[in-house]
DNA sequence: GACCTTCTGTAGTAGTCGCTACGGAAAACC
DNA sequence: GGTTTTCCGTAGCGACTACTACAGAAGGTC
């Protein structure tokens, strides 16, 4: 099992001491900045160049420390969403209540969405939209986060529904990929310039289809 | 002015008589399918070797109709406002309310991103999301389309609000960009495989939101 | 028929793509 | 210090990109 993941990763987990040169650059701070360029301009829209100049390394450094530029890309999306793209889950979590949990979820993500000093919108949206026919298995990657995404927003609606908080004849399905759909949305609204007031405004007017 | 589009256009315009040898292939069906590939896989991973494959030309009589690219993309998304994307604005000026208006946007909507025979979603939505710093102009070129949309629903709610059908204290840019959000939401949703009847049920839930 | 204009297919341009072979540099172990 | 192991920079791989020079074919006009 872990022998299908990259060496590297092995050692630091195991904490021994690598043997010959230790490398020059931090890998964490490398793959954020790879993490911010796929952001911006997507899977395919991203040369390796444009890589390696924005991590400051050589290519035969980026092919050693990440294999190759899709195992890059998904170690990217990985991080993506254990730390930008976390709030969706925990909302989902924390909350008591479905209503409350979805509406975090939206009004979060206006400030995610928006936040300063990186790109606008969600990476598993808008990461890998435009794919030719020999990159469509990333495409599909993606695609598969964002339904798992789109199942964790039902799991909480059902649960609201066991526990009476929402009616018997809750259409949950519907209920979840209509919030599912807002929040992809507001994910090309903010691509697009709108700011986190008005995705906030948004969202307040999302939860107004709320059963009641 | 009209020496800026291709003398191509002119000359059908005026409907003269091409003097030498007639092309060997009809322009519309070959823009049609560039359409359509342009519509799957967007615009950087659409390559020309792809488009000449598609439209049964070769390189050269390509250029020769379309000039480069670039044009070739703004000319199939010209054609794609006025034939698939044409049902938008049609609903927006036909329908005699504000709510009715955007309920069939959202309705038609739910039918032409799943129309079978051809590309889910919606081309200006999903055209040019993935692009390089030398192409981000088209990139801006889909957006202002976006945006024009947008204030198209904004213009028709705000004569709601004019004809007294809206109150008066309608915050009319919020509801625009709602109403936005949930359109592009349904494009990524039919994209991703949902059905008719499933984007049907969201266009529902999405007119629950409309001020009462 | 000749002539003229335009289109078409081959073949190839310079440039970029993702990726890597190779030699030297640098740090840990003995 | 010597050896071993790994990393780094240069330089370049074949394949692809958007695009085009050129020659010949094909239809119109005379």
């Amino acid at each position: 099992m872990t022998g299908t993941q990259p060496l590297e990763r092995q050692r630091r987990q195991e904490k021994e001491k690598p043997k010959g040169r230790p490398r020059g650059f931090d890998r964490e701070t490398a793959l954020e900045r790879a993490l911010t360029l796929f952001w911006q301009h997507g899977y395919e829209a991203t040369s390796i160049s444009g890589l390696t100049k924005a991590m400051g390394i050589s290519p035969p450094s980026l092919y050693a420390a990440f294999g190759d530029k899709r195992s890059l890309f998904e170690e990217a999306v990985a991080r993506y969403q254990e730390s930008y793209g976390a709030f969706t889950p925990r909302a989902l979590t924390e909350e008591p209540t479905a209503r409350g949990a979805i509406e975090r979820v939206l009004h979060e993500a206006a400030a995610e969405f928006t936040a300063p000093g990186r790109p606008h919108g969600c990476l598993v949206i808008s990461g890998a939209v435009n794919c030719g026919p020999e990159s469509a298995d990333v495409e599909a990657a993606l695609r598969d986060i964002r339904e798992a995404s789109k199942h964790a927003i039902h799991d909480r609606v059902v649960s609201g529904v066991r526990t009476g908080e929402l009616p018997a004849d809750t259409d949950t399905e519907a209920l979840a990929q209509y919030y599912a759909a807002v929040f992809q949305g507001m994910s090309t609204q903010a691509r697009d310039g709108a700011s986190r007031s008005e995705l906030e405004a948004l969202a307040e007017l999302a939860m107004r289809a709320w059963p009641s």
